[in-house]
DNA sequence: TGCCCCCTGCAG
DNA sequence: CTGCAGGGGGCA
């Protein structure tokens, strides 16, 4: 999935229907999708919803945390009581067509405010574990700052590129160097910071830095606001099932051969760390 | 620092 | 049929 902005969007949308609602049923449909001791989730109240990276923290009362990664086909999807529908203006035409569980269904929550939550994943990578806060604390020790954190800063950006010589593509998708960023938002943010993908991490420039800081920001921030990418597969979807809005705005990603919106050049391909890599061979030059 | 793997399904 | 997919852990 979805990156940073996708899960961003997930909690924001999640957040005012399950927080203050208490879990009481969880069904295990593929057991691969699902870490911890369900007892331990069951008659507990669900206080807040925290994201770190591409990470979401789902905090109960008793002091434990689901902890969410969607990987590349997660979903969670929300299907609210009519009652709770009706009060929060939830599409309710889009949620009745939706059939779940599905064949990609994985684990089902309810919820004693009438709210079920299904974890879909079509090719199982996804996962939620139940720890304890120091136990997600030291899984997410090595983690960079999140593109969001106020620690996240031009500064930041340089010093944690000068740390490779790699190609600077694939320190941005590092998530020990920066929480959150992902094959499209990595693609996009050096176009827009005219650095070729395979720049030598180690050679970026404080300036260039300083581009690529704000363009992640940028360009998370806006998708944020558009509910997220929604690229060709349809394999991300918010909460309440429908499509995001952001994959009207790549510039790069998943556009070889289309015309640079800048020089009109041809977008190029290349595969770097078995990622599909999109470029402008005219704006980014080594 | 690369490569393989975890899975499923779709496009070419 | 092969290749590809928004992620990332483990291994040499």
């Amino acid at each position: 999935m979805p990156e940073l902005p996708e899960v961003e969007v997930v909690r924001l949308f999640l957040e005012p229907y399950l927080v203050g609602s208490t879990v009481t049923k969880l069904e295990i449909l593929t057991p691969k999708s699902f870490a911890g001791d369900p007892g331990l989730l069951i008659g507990q109240q669900i206080t807040s919803l925290s994201r770190i990276g591409k990470q979401l923290s789902i905090h109960l009362n008793n002091g434990y945390i689901a902890l969410v990664h969607l990987k590349m086909t997660g979903q969670l999807i929300l299907v609210p009581s009519k009652q709770e529908r009706l009060l929060m203006g939830h599409p309710t035409k889009d949620m009745d067509t939706q059939i779940l569980p599905n064949k990609s269904t994985r684990l089902v929550f309810s919820f004693d405010n009438g709210a079920v939550l299904y974890f879909n994943d079509q090719r199982k990578f996804g996962w939620i574990k139940l720890m304890t806060a120091p136990e997600i604390e030291a899984s997410q020790s090595n983690l960079g700052h999140d593109i969001f954190d106020p620690r996240f800063t031009p500064d930041y950006v340089y010093s944690q590129l000068q740390r490779s010589s790699r190609p600077v593509k694939l320190v941005l998708l590092d998530q020990h160097f920066f929480a959150g960023v992902g094959n499209i938002y990595a693609n996009d943010a050096l176009f827009l910071s005219r650095l070729h993908p395979l720049t030598k991490s180690n050679l970026v420039t404080i300036s260039q830095s300083r581009l690529i800081h704000q363009h992640l920001i940028e360009i998370m921030r806006q998708s944020v606001l558009v509910g997220g990418s929604t690229a060709r597969d349809n394999k991300y979807l918010r909460p309440d099932g429908t499509p995001g809005q952001n994959q009207f705005q790549f510039r790069v990603y998943q556009r070889e051969g289309e015309p640079c919106l800048v020089c009109q050049a041809p977008l190029k391909r290349l595969k770097l760390g078995g990622r599909g890599t999109f470029y402008c061979p005219q704006c980014q030059r080594l």
